[in-house]
DNA sequence: GTGGTCTAGACCACC
DNA sequence: GTGGTCTAGACCACC
């Protein structure tokens, strides 16, 4: 798997990778099981600190999607949460973005359609 | 208008404003073509630095959704469609916010009830 | 107020420095509201880096214990979150701390004055 | 008596191991006197290296609740009761609970309550 | 001036 | 060998 990273992006760089893999997931790149690079070889792999994979690593698994283990290392979670709070804490960004859409002169319609399609994406 | 700004959180307080005078805007408390408070007297209303409006409002200008004169102070913007800079910009955002729910258990069916909803709104 | 850590401790410093904090709410040395003193000086003062304070700091934070403006520095949290969900986390501990006292012979009644006295204390 | 371990816990397995035990001699499950199974078949029942499980019982025999012989392997220690160190040694986790309890809202008596309950338990 | 992020190293506990 | 922690620096965005 491939993490496609902007340097000078105003998202820091542990977003970054933690979105990527959050992308990687929903669409199959990577398995629920499946063991991530280490630490070390992520960061050699794409110039950037340990300690940077290692704040992204830790996110992710704050938030459910991966474990890690000392001795394993870190590797996609296998029962993804189906967290029922997962749509309460993204509302605001939902409505956010919709909000632009419709005065970017989106129709509803439109609109829908475009999350259709991204959601068969992957 | 009243701006709900929370000083407490991870975006930033301009990032803040943005994202409110956007809202506004989509549910009509806002009209095209209707003048936004001055600089000074918004910062004097919420609180903050007159630096921080300001660079709200030179985001909102450079995004298409609000037009500033020197002698009128800032306005929003009278036409406001253009779908193509906006899907471009949101693509991602969006991307990501669907991959979140999909993980998280959220059905194709269930995320475009939402969003239809959301859209509804406001 | 004063922490005290121990650098030779199993515990990371981080979690030391959090635990110390957390007393000090819970005994009212740190009110609610209170400043909390600057990354760079926390650190100066019990001499590690700012980056462990940080690391403090980000877990209190995210805890609900206290909050972080880029502006003012951290302070202690106005409304402590009467968080239902903290017994049921700290379940499992307490649990097990029980279950200890009762092999060491501690009586029901006597580990319960511990604990009301505790409670007193701070 | 069964073991449940949680492999991606962030807490050690030999002290998995340790808790499990102790939870085991609280609540009858193993009783003073009785043998506990060797190194090797520990280890091998639940999957870990036999040092992992070493580590484990020479924590419990420095904390008094096993004694090792090398002939007979280890066994629940038969006299239990020294009170004072283990105050001693869970005076401080057992403060920082009750701290956090407190600041998050539980009262002296539900927390007497609970506390209570657990002991009934087991 | 503040928190937040990041680097290039290092050491340690766990396994 | 792995993740986790820590240091001594540095720079940046925000205000």
């Amino acid at each position: 798997m491939i993490l496609s990273l902007d340097f000078s992006s105003d998202t820091p760089i542990y977003i970054q990778i933690r979105n990527q893999i959050i992308l990687g997931i929903s669409d199959g790149r990577l398995a629920p099981g499946e063991k991530l690079p280490t630490n070390r070889s992520l960061a050699m792999e794409i110039g950037v600190n340990t300690m940077t994979v290692n704040k992204a690593y830790q996110l992710l698994k704050q938030e459910g999607y991966i474990i890690t283990e000392r001795r394993n290392g870190a590797m996609v979670s296998q029962n993804l949460s189906k967290e029922e709070s997962f749509m309460k804490r993204s509302h605001e960004a939902l409505k956010l973005l919709i909000s632009e859409a419709k005065i970017n002169g989106v129709k509803k319609e439109e609109f829908l359609n475009i999350c259709s399609e991204l959601y068969e994406e992957g």
